[in-house]
DNA sequence: CTCGATCCCTGGACGC
DNA sequence: TGCGTCCAGGGATCGA
């Protein structure tokens, strides 16, 4: 879940705490997700985190070479390297007391310089952890589309509208626009009047320009609002978000549409749940829509009973 | 090139 | 109360 603004959010906070710090040691947990556990625990110990930066979905925690060593290093760690985080759908990074008993599903653990440690927990172990020297790390961030808060109206429009693939796919594609996931790619399109599953090549280049302008107003004040949290996301000050009260397509099934009333309705596009107004946004023909799941008596009643408060 | 299907993983919602 | 099932979805991978 996270996407371009939470982990934008998740990066300036780890700014803020943990710039110029030093790893003094990694404990891990459980590794299936890590590129190369081993790694971890040879390459991060004396490094200094020197930025932090965001890609996409990534943060990079760029390391400096090993300070205050009386002899050369002999594994390479006198060369700059980076340790590549990706959250996945429930990863969470932040700073914590090192008394403070760690969370469930904490998986690694980088004691720093300050007696705080660094730690990375994740439910379902959809993220990524990597440590890549320079080289790789290029080889890596190559395969990556536009920025989609940078690309110009030409790079869009060409990145989007070359392309026989619906718009909702196009979208979501990591190497077309690095950072865009399933509530801003919808939200994106209400507001751009198109349905998700209209082909990129079949947007005019009037509503290419459109959409660039409305992801990138979308996607800056989502950075605004410190992300969207609808499950478990917690910036790295372990704060929620409040984007998520702006949302006008994304998870508001049956709901009214905030432009025409119409009801919100639910398609599966590109393999996602994808949110859309009919009316609005009018999809090829005899495009199939979700039968609605929305409130039955039996889910109001049994919410009802669960929160009495509810009702007040 | 593009599609859908399948897998990874866990917890919460839901139905019986 | 408890148990089984479905769903959330970013990404990798595979076959059509």
């Amino acid at each position: 879940m996270p996407e371009l603004p939470e982990v934008e959010t998740v990066a300036r906070g780890l700014r803020r705490a943990i710039l110029g710090r030093r790893i003094v040691s990694v404990t891990l947990g459980k590794t299936d997700f890590i590129d190369d556990p081993a790694a971890l625990e040879e390459h991060l110990p004396g490094r200094q985190i020197a930025a932090v930066e965001r890609f996409g979905k990534f943060m990079l925690l760029r390391l400096s070479a090993a300070a205050g060593l009386n002899r050369v290093p002999t594994n390479g760690d006198a060369a700059p390297a980076a340790l590549l985080v990706h959250l996945g759908m429930t990863g969470q990074i932040a700073p914590m007391p090192s008394a403070q008993p760690r969370e469930k599903h904490t998986h690694v653990c980088l004691l720093l310089d300050d007696g705080r440690e660094l730690r990375y927990t994740d439910v379902r172990r959809f993220g990524r952890i990597a440590y890549l020297t320079e080289a790789p790390l290029a080889e890596e961030l190559k395969e990556f589309g536009a920025d989609p808060l940078e690309a110009s109206d030409d790079e869009f429009a060409s990145r989007i509208r070359g392309r026989r693939a619906r718009i909702k796919a196009l979208l979501l594609d990591q190497s077309v626009l690095r950072g865009v996931g399933n509530i801003y790619a919808d939200e994106s399109l209400w507001r751009a009047k198109i349905h998700p599953a209209r082909l990129g090549a079949q947007l005019s280049k009037q509503q290419a320009k459109t959409l660039r302008r409305v992801l990138q107003e979308i996607l800056q004040k989502a950075i605004v609002m410190r992300g969207s949290s609808i499950s478990d996301f917690l910036d790295a000050e372990g704060e929620p978000g409040e984007y998520q009260r702006h949302h006008r397509a994304y998870g508001r099934e049956g709901k009214a549409c905030y432009r025409c009333k119409s009801s919100v309705r639910r398609a599966i596009v590109a393999g996602r749940s994808s949110y859309f107004c009919p009316k609005c946004q009018p999809g090829p023909r005899g495009f199939a829509v979700l039968p609605l799941r929305g409130e039955t008596k039996k889910r109001v009643k049994r919410r009802n009973a669960r929160r009495p408060s509810a009702r007040l």
